[in-house]
DNA sequence: ACCCATGTTCTTTG
DNA sequence: TCAAAGAACATGGG
């Protein structure tokens, strides 16, 4: 679940139901969840007011009032929640804050525990620490062509690294080089002027569109990719397997094969293989 | 039972 | 030093 858009989707949610709330208590389930050692995390979170949210790629920022934040990754499997009441704990709740005022609790859910909360100084600090760069929202066609302009690298894992570009997950990656009409094998120094034009403007398209839709993938347009992806087919067994072809060609299934070890999509009409 | 998985990071190999 | 592949992490779901 969680890349840029869903990130993008429990931050707001957590900025209406936690800002302005102080922090009674910090509930840990499960220790394996946290990059700060218990004692520091809770000496750093008791008692301490959430001034606001942000975040920067797929890291989402607790800012509190003495200036440092509570960083939460969500890995590959990790959600937010919010409940009142010990019996309503969502399942694979690792960590709950709970809220002074309201008396809400919010849950840091996540089945498979790759996800991390930590405190850092400030988003910056974090974001050298981590060696992210700039979100994929906001950064510049001219700062995205210069990154990967000299790069002698499959453009994939390229749009992958977090240090080039933060926010950018598998699925995402697909969906642009889809939309920019880019295939996902060609090497970063390839590109032409033009191509870095389209990829950042299909950044900017994938990237809102999912925004806008609260990253509810079954309400994106028929012209994206994503409804090809396995994951949607098994979820709607239903709808045949229109869904296996290319949005723009008709009669072109849409081929699956792996790229730097992941799942990758594409269709060969309308994203040409470099060279055999 | 087996295989796959939205992320990150480290190790190995070329 | 760089690029690419593979593994590891931990676990649920098809």
């Amino acid at each position: 679940m969680p890349e840029l858009p869903e990130v993008e989707t429990y931050r707001r949610f957590i900025n209406e139901l936690a800002v302005g709330q102080t922090i009674a208590a910090v509930q840990v389930n499960d220790a394996h969840v946290l990059a700060t050692p218990e004692d520091q995390l809770r000496a750093g979170l008791l008692g301490r007011t959430i001034t606001g949210t942000s975040r920067l790629g797929k890291n989402c920022f607790l800012e509190l009032d003495n200036g440092r934040v509570l960083v939460l990754h969500f890995g590959m499997t990790g959600d937010v929640s919010a409940y009142r009441d010990e019996p309503d704990t969502p399942r694979f709740t690792r960590v709950a804050l709970h809220l002074e005022d309201s008396g809400l609790r919010l849950a840091f859910i996540d089945p498979r525990k790759f996800g991390r909360i930590r405190l850092a100084d400030s988003v910056a600090a974090h974001q050298q620490a981590k060696k992210l760069g700039t979100d994929a929202l906001d950064i510049t066609a001219a700062e995205l062509q210069q990154k990967l302009a000299r790069r002698k690298t499959l453009l994939k894992p390229l749009l992958l690294d977090q240090g080039i570009t933060a926010g950018l997950g598998n699925w995402i990656v697909d969906e642009v080089l889809f939309q920019a009409r880019i295939h996902p094998e060609r090497l970063g120094a390839s590109l032409s002027d033009k191509e870095f034009k389209a990829l950042h403007a299909a950044i900017q398209l994938v990237l809102s569109t999912a925004i806008n839709q609260e990253a509810t993938y079954r309400q994106f347009p028929s012209s994206f990719l994503i409804h090809a992806r396995e994951w949607d087919t098994s979820a709607t067994p239903t709808s045949g397997d229109a869904h296996t072809f290319c949005p723009r060609h008709s009669k072109v299934r849409i081929e699956k094969y792996y790229v730097g070890g992941r799942a990758t999509y594409t269709c060969s009409r309308c994203q040409p293989h470099p060279h055999p």
